[in-house]
RNA sequence: GGCCCGUUGGUCAAGCGGUUAAGACACCGGCCUCUCACGCCGGUAACACCAGUUCGAUUCUGGUACGGGUCACCA
């Protein structure tokens, strides 16, 4: 067989050599260790916590070691591209606050590896696909998906492994008339590897999970699809050498196909990147763990995070605390360093499924916003708001001072509330601020009659001045409540409820919700001056 | 079904032949306190199973069970 020949017939328009491709991209001159990675996600609309999750460790691993972290659109598949998903998957990569340093931007590429949309890097693995065909490697293949089919009904039927391989593999030694003649009569081809039929077995080094040991790959698999666009396995394998990555971070589902990539690799005489396969993420459901699935879990979505308004550190923490063990103690231990100076290692990552829990990610969420000084909270909520809550978007630029003092309520002192646990539940914590949003939400307590409660509130209102201290003022609400036969001290009240008609807290309670419509909220004195005198007087002589 | 990966409390997880088997979240008590939140103190709770190696296995080996992934001209 002159594979020359078929070659050209194959490729008659691909002139330029592999050497000229090494030529055109080549080693990347970066320090010593250093990480080149990326992610490859295919544009289908829906950017999932996966996605993120493997872009993490790539962005740590590229930006510890002062190396690149790039984008590579994996398009390959026009069937499933939706429009616009390009644009989807570069905003929510911004939202969480991950940076490419070159690959493909809005509306173009950014760097000198580029093309780095796959469908636009056609002609480049046509240079390696033709450069296989001569020597052999691979061969154009007739057979229509029903013909395969009826292939794969015989080996099931004989308990054989499906696939095109070995007799299977029915094209495997056209001759080249015969090649040319079905070419002539219009059929279509693809272009497939030529397995080897062994049985023997190879060993790769994955960083995160050790040594595997697999069968290798005996399977004449696709490298070219009908349409001249490359399979992921081919693309992967070109794209990644070419572009000189030198980790490969990816979901564990691509395990069972790394028989293939083993063999390109070899079959291109190229060096393997380090792969890194990364667990699934799951989620519980009645007893046991499961995938987390796109239709069944809105959470899984990024978008769903964007929506709910979780701070894109918070996601970043809740990340790093489940790919590396370590980074709980190390966040305990350095309270107000950044996430970023985190030292993360690829061995410290677990390698079994984590369960999204969303419990901790609110319990981190906290911590992270109340580290926040109240001038980055009110920047990031109002961010969020002009997305998903115009109007209270409106409400905090209208009273940007008043809003950065309520977000400072709690703020000194050693034990700082955390009580803003998102930007859309700040949305609802924060509505007492605002005269706009006030509502009296909870009941008076049933101990303040509404006789006390226009003697308390009378009092309160004629003794009130804004201008006393903290205990100043609270002297004052305990002398009327001494008045009204309230016990001062809880304890005492608690001791013998008979004498009093209440204690303080009830007293308290009761300023609290005319002040800010709930039972529960932070310290009235605070309050009390980030609303400002008129609105406190207001808010009360409604109850007179 | 073949191949591959995994299995420590409810969840995330330390551990890498000898430990009272860390820590975090959640949960339950208590303290603090003008409520809530925060914080602090304490509590419940785990090595899937069976063999083997060993003086000794959570840790090493084999098998079983269970869970997961994958077997496309999808990534």
């Amino acid at each position: 067989m002159d594979y020359n020949a078929l070659a050209n017939l194959l490729f008659p328009d691909v002139t330029a050599q592999p050497e000229d491709m090494e030529n055109r991209f080549p080693q990347r001159e970066l320090p010593a260790g250093a990480c080149v990675t990326r992610i490859g996600p295919s544009p289908t609309g829906f950017v999932h916590l996966g996605n993120l999750y493997n872009a993490l460790i790539g962005e740590r691993l590229a930006h510890q070691s002062g190396g690149v972290f790039y984008l590579r659109i994996e398009d390959t598949d026009n069937k499933r591209e939706v429009e616009g998903a390009v644009e989807t998957v570069i905003s929510a990569m911004s939202y969480f606050g991950v940076n490419f340093d070159e690959g493909a931007v809005s509306g173009g590429d950014n760097g000198n590896y580029g093309p780095y949309r796959q469908r636009q890097r056609e002609e480049i693995y046509h240079v390696f696909a033709k450069h296989l065909v001569q020597r052999g490697l691979a061969y154009p293949c007739f057979l229509t998906a029903e013909e395969i089919d009826v292939i794969r009904e015989k080996q099931t039927a004989n308990k054989e492994n499906p696939g095109i391989y070995g007799e299977y593999a029915a094209c495997r030694d056209l001759s080249i008339d015969q090649v040319k003649e079905n070419i002539s009569a219009g059929k279509e081809w693809v272009l497939r590897y030529r397995g080897v039929q062994t049985d023997e077995y190879i060993a790769v080094e994955d960083a995160v999970r050790g040594k595997l040991e697999m069968p290798r790959n005996n399977m004449d698999f696709v490298l070219l699809k009908s349409d001249g666009i490359p399979t992921y396995h081919f693309a992967h394998v070109v794209d990644d050498h070419l572009m000189r990555s030198t980790h490969v971070i990816r979901g564990e589902e691509w395990l069972s196909s790394l028989p293939m990539h083993v063999e390109l690799f070899g079959a291109l005489g190229w060096e393997m990147p380090i792969y890194c396969h990364t667990a699934t993420l799951m989620k519980m459901e009645g007893t046991g763990k499961r995938k987390l699935s796109k239709r069944k879990d809105p959470e899984l979505a990024l978008s769903y995070y964007q929506q709910e308004g979780i701070s894109a550190d918070s996601i970043w923490e809740f990340l790093l605390t489940v790919l590396n063990s370590n980074f709980e103690e190390w966040r305990i231990a350095n309270p107000d360093a950044d996430y970023r100076d985190f030292p993360y290692t690829l061995e410290k990552m677990s390698i079994s499924g984590a369960l999204v829990d969303l419990d901790k990610l609110r319990n981190i969420s906290k911590d992270v916003i109340g580290r926040m000084t109240a001038e980055n909270v009110y920047k990031n909520w109002l961010s969020w708001c002009e997305e998903y809550d115009q109007t209270f978007a409106e409400l905090i630029k209208k009273y940007p001072e008043r809003t950065v003092a309520a977000l400072n309520v709690g703020k000194g002192g050693n034990k700082p509330r955390k009580d803003l646990e998102t930007w859309k539940q700040a949305c609802v914590f924060m509505s007492f601020y605002y005269d706009e949003t006030f509502t009296v939400a909870d009941e008076m307590p049933e101990e303040c009659d509404e006789e006390t409660r226009k003697l308390f509130f009378a009092k309160y209102l004629e003794s009130y001045d804004h201008a006393d201290d903290s205990s100043a003022w609270f002297d004052k609400v305990k002398t009327i409540t001494d008045e009204l036969g309230f016990a001062v001290k809880p304890k005492d009240y608690k001791k013998n409820p008979d004498q009093f008609k209440g204690s303080i807290v009830h007293i308290t309670n009761m300023l609290r919700i005319a002040l800010t419509g709930r039972a529960n909220a932070p310290d009235i004195h605070e309050v009390s001056h980030v609303l400002g005198e008129d609105i406190v007087r207001n808010r009360i002589k409604n109850w007179l």
